[in-house]
DNA sequence: TGTCTGTTATATATTATATATAACAGTTAT
DNA sequence: ATAACTGTTATATATAATATATAACAGACA
């Protein structure tokens, strides 16, 4: 119902399309998307945020390539009805190398583990029950 | 002394430059590159992994931005001397931006606060005191 | 004097990102 | 049935990022 606000910076040298992506990611996390919630048309949003339609589309395409969307040919998308697929092998390996550089950065300028486990926990309470439009 | 060893996956979408940061960076996390070691020449590991010294030259280029080296003119390049910068505010800020999408994607398929830290700190002990050649 | 540094310049090729327009084929509401 | 809406496909274009190739410059140094 509320619709969540997309937010994009167009000086990042993060793609549109990824931004696009993570919001929407973030926006599943915090409850404010729930599993069947339909989301705008690829045409409706691209006009919203101001950017063109092949780039939300690309950004959709990815999600439900990653299992957070599906998409039906004359419907539109809707965050999928059964979840979001639970984390894999494939999935933790990757994640694994994602973080890996992050973490090494990390502690080549002195956070330690304890404090990194810190600014973890922030983001995830700040992923906590977010947009609760219950009546 | 030993040569670090430098793996780049040219079919990955990640860019060669980015891969060979990283993996200089992961070097100094685990101690297998210290404080003041000098790195091999832009040309000499350029042949070494077969590619152009201008990537590797890129590489060095963000990672003396980044506080890790310092390159000297007609020298070459070195690991900080003076240790890597430590952790400031903006640094934080970034690493938390960076951080956020990741953790909302793993909160997505069900990795819970403290399996994340789990992987996390599996991660800083794979880092741990790799390359230990003193005699 | 060579040989080693990083540096700068130029050129080229390929891929990724983003936009613009148009059309198609189904769905759905009027 | 008509109109309006879906995602989809196709084509074209522009710009930026990535990567390579070659050449030359200027300072350090044995």
């Amino acid at each position: 119902m509320t619709d969540m606000l997309i937010q994009l910076d167009m000086e990042s040298k993060e793609p549109l399309y990824t931004q696009l992506r993570n919001q929407i990611v973030e926006g599943i996390a915090s409850y404010q998307l729930k599993p069947g919630d339909a989301l705008p048309s690829v045409r409706t949003l691209a006009q919203d945020i101001g950017i063109n339609l092949h780039t939300v589309n690309k950004a959709y395409k990815q999600l439900e390539q990653e299992g957070f969307l599906i998409i039906q040919r004359q419907k539109g998308a809707l965050i999928h009805p059964g979840g979001v697929p639970k984390a894999d092998d494939r999935y933790l390996h990757e994640l694994t190398n994602v973080l890996k550089p992050i973490i090494a950065e990390a502690k080549c300028r002195g956070i330690a583990y304890e404090q990194f486990t810190t600014i973890c926990q922030e983001i995830y309470l700040s992923l906590h029950k977010k947009g609760d439009n219950t009546s």
